[in-house]
DNA sequence: CTGAAAGCGCTTACAG
DNA sequence: CTGAAAGCGCTTACAG
């Protein structure tokens, strides 16, 4: 009875190539397969001549390895993070021979296991796209996963990269201390408990620290990363009569909330009130003015993290953490020309 | 000898419900098994017990079916249409069963290749990530494939999905005419060959026949989707001192050159020449003054695509195409308020 | 340098 | 309502 499908198997190839299959998949697999040049000569002919490809659910059954990758998503917001982290990731995949298995993270606990041992041979997960308990039982039956942007919860000693946060926000604040002179600077925290934010508020403190400029509380104010909630802060700060000559935002998102309430207010951007910014979101250009602040190349996070993904299935084993560089982007909101 | 991985297999689930797997097998996939009450009462208590998910890969290689769709993608540009197309394409996939691989087309035509019938039941193909050739040979095996944003190939009948570009751009001027008075309105193409510009340019044309208005072709130049480009050529036209009181971009990225040039050269948007775009990309929000266009869903065209292809697996047949509508969103650019 | 055979974990006629 | 058995297309000891 002929198969349904058109696809040539491996045995179509031995057959025509005049060998076993075992043979075959040798040629298709060992980079260096014991055979004589005529043998295989013969073989790649037959397999061009058929147009052979491997199927891959055959393969990762007797091989028990799915070579797939997943990519677990969380399902809302950093929509600005996507593109580059898809790049970033699909490379690497690609890089290490393996496909790559997308899925994001339903509300619904229901049954549904989109990514896992059942269909991948270890997964990258982006921040919150999982829960501590369901990490933990990967953890516990050794399934493969590197974190990404979001640190392992205590005692699962999980693979994770993270951004220089700190190092970034520092170098940003002694910027503009150094550059522009700038001595009252607020700090807009995100969201309660956010690692990057705790990060970057060590970073604002270690810069104030080394420039002798003592710290003033009333100078640290809740921006939440978001738009609207910045632009309170600031409105409350000018109503108050706070007296500051910049701002470091918390990320792009709060800058664009920041300059609002300025600008409402009649403050000059950046003479009267410089304003800095975290990530380097698209919007970052088109503030007015243009948004000084710190870039995280986040294909490169995607990137290095899946490459510790594939190290992790190959060999057992990588590095605990990456922790990537940053870099400053400086435009004309912090009062350079 | 032991199995290597942890994970339980139907034979598992089996023994411990006390039944066959060929059993385990009907409950897992039909959805209204043969069984008495009690003994699935059994099983499903034996699934829970052991945790047990179905491994896919022996799952697609008995039933030939991978359950996976693809998702091809080009490896340049597109960066804003991804995120909202990545949401559309992976929830028609999970709500239709399937897994998501997402592989983007490398340079190199070598040997590579991500996604195709080895590997998944179907693929949705965005925009040229695949060659005619390529194409053609997938549509011989009659492996199934939808194309997004773009139109087959001369002779193979392959479901696509569009935009309603022509009527979209069409309405776009229709409102320049009678809500704002706009006679002098010039036009930007896309790149040569594109389709997206080449329906949008009929919209045009339709507008201005339908109002009477002499088309003038010098009001018709090159932007290429392109700022840079977009940018030069208006400042051609300025230099030359073409009249012209309005200019439909072509899109949102050439719409902002549109509107440096037309700072640049003292110009007062939207009076004395209106500017608007069509994408509605993240950008629209922040030009200055803030720019209105023409919305498509790209998150709803992901998700037709996928539907279609879902359907082409599973039933053989879908529709030939969709034209997805669009929607005007007006902000101040055209002279609204 | 080469091959026969078992087995990966399922699904699916077929039989009862 | 239930099961025994063949088979999906590969890989991988094992043997020579």
């Amino acid at each position: 009875m002929p198969k349904k499908t058109g696809s040539p198997t491996i045995r179509d190839v031995a057959r025509l190539a005049g060998v076993s299959v075992t043979t075959i998949s040798r040629v298709m697999n060992e980079p260096d397969p014991p055979v004589s040049a005529e043998t295989l000569a013969r073989i790649h002919q037959a397999i061009a001549d058929l147009n052979y490809v491997p199927h891959a659910a055959a393969r990762s059954l007797s091989s028990s390895r799915s070579n797939a990758i997943g990519l677990l998503l969380p399902h809302v917001g950093w929509d600005d993070y996507f593109p580059p982290l898809l790049r970033g990731v699909e490379a690497a995949a690609v890089e290490n021979g393996f496909d790559l298995l997308i899925a994001s993270r339903r509300e619904n606990g229901s049954g549904a296991r989109p990514l896992g041992p059942h269909n991948t041979d270890g997964v990258v997960v982006f921040t919150d796209s999982l829960s501590d308990a369901e990490l933990a039982a990967w953890v516990e039956k050794k399934f493969p996963a590197v974190l990404l942007h979001r640190t392992p919860p205590a005692g699962l000693g999980i693979p994770h990269v993270q951004y220089e946060n700190k190092d970034g926000t520092r170098a940003m604040i002694d910027h503009l201390i150094e550059k522009h002179g700038k001595r009252r600077i607020a700090f807009l925290r995100g969201p309660d408990g956010n690692e990057d934010s705790h990060w970057r508020e060590l970073g604002y403190r270690q810069s104030l620290e080394a420039h002798q400029i003592a710290e003033d509380p009333a100078l640290v104010g809740f921006g939440n990363f978001n738009e609207d909630e910045a632009r309170n802060t600031v409105e409350d700060w000018l109503r108050a009569g706070l007296d500051f000559d910049a701002v470091f935002a918390g990320d792009d998102d709060s800058a664009v909330g920041v300059m609002q309430a300025l600008h409402a207010a009649g403050k000059r951007i950046p003479e009267d009130v410089a304003v800095v910014g975290f990530d380097d979101a698209p919007v970052a250009r088109f503030c007015n003015p243009p948004l000084t602040t710190v870039r995280a190349s986040i294909a490169e996070a995607g990137q290095t993290a899946t490459q510790m993904l594939a190290e992790l299935i190959t060999t057992g084993k990588t590095q605990f953490m990456a922790l990537l560089p940053t870099e400053l982007v400086i435009r004309r909101s912090c009062g350079c020309a």
